[in-house]
DNA sequence: CTTGAATATATCGCACGCGATTTAATCTGA
DNA sequence: TCAGATTAAATCGCGTGCGATATATTCAAG
């Protein structure tokens, strides 16, 4: 006798690991057709939001912000340079550094991405305390496996 | 004046959709020194987990647990495959079917699995009820997200 | 019976993530 | 001062995810 129901009783339905990867994924299906008018991806959304929040930081510091390294980065900001979004300068006062600054350009795609947000919240159907409540736990199951 | 510590007011931190992104990609990074004395990856982890659960099974099956579609678990099924954890054969009830199956090896991985749950509740050191909880928030949330 | 629609899987190309390594610049201590 | 350690990015290779498409099989309507 396997499973009765072809949605419960699945052992990864059980599980907090895949609760989150399931919805990571289907956040990032939702938002694609959102921000395919902006030319932009999921995650050079994220990288926008950091930029638009603080500009002219270091490749550090927004992997710092986003959980990423120079690895992922790298290419994804040379993308965004490529589109006219921002330019990378490396730091006279330290040449190990490289310097993103947003251009006229990426600073304007802010007022086109602005009605974004509200779609997710109205999609998601759920008061802003619930949606604050979940990110909260979300964010201590995260630094709780980042611990060590 | 910018921000003025590195982790609050950060606009990444007030969307969910961060919150399950990052938290994902912790979750990953965790499981990926556990599982790489099975060599396995994470979706590939997953995978198993579904056939753990309830073998022979196609593609379509799979998917749907886990919320994929054939272009990702076609090569990903094909790699497990050739680790000798499974087989793939066309259904000769239904020749557009692939039939997934546990080999032995593939069964036995189970066992080797079975102290990893273990490892991550410990970690995240909160109780089975607020993971549960968890769960059950970000099914709702993803359900949301699949809507229409 | 047969022809077009629907279904299941596979293929292809591109954009991430990330482990591992490399390169280049800066720091540090004897 | 200067050699080794540290730091910041970049590079490389591989494994996903996924939009778009292709192929093959089955279904369904006339």
């Amino acid at each position: 006798m396997a499973k009765t129901s072809p949605t419960s009783a699945l052992p990864v339905n059980d599980m907090v690991c895949f609760a989150a990867y399931s919805t990571s994924m289907a956040f990032t299906r939702f938002y694609n057709p959102l921000l395919k008018p902006l030319g932009l991806t999921y995650p050079q959304y994220l990288v926008m939001n950091v930029l638009w929040a603080e500009d002219d930081v270091n490749v550090k510091t927004i992997g710092e912000a986003l959980h990423l390294e120079s690895n992922t980065l790298t290419p994804l900001l040379k993308k965004l340079e490529a589109a006219g979004h921002l330019t990378r300068t490396r730091d006279p006062a330290d040449e190990r550094q490289t310097r993103i600054r947003l251009t006229p350009t990426g600073r304007a795609l802010q007022q086109q991405a602005a009605h974004i947000p509200g779609c997710i919240v109205e999609q998601l159907g759920c008061s802003i305390q619930e949606l604050q409540d979940l990110i909260q736990q979300l964010t201590s199951v995260r630094q709780a496996l980042e611990a060590q």
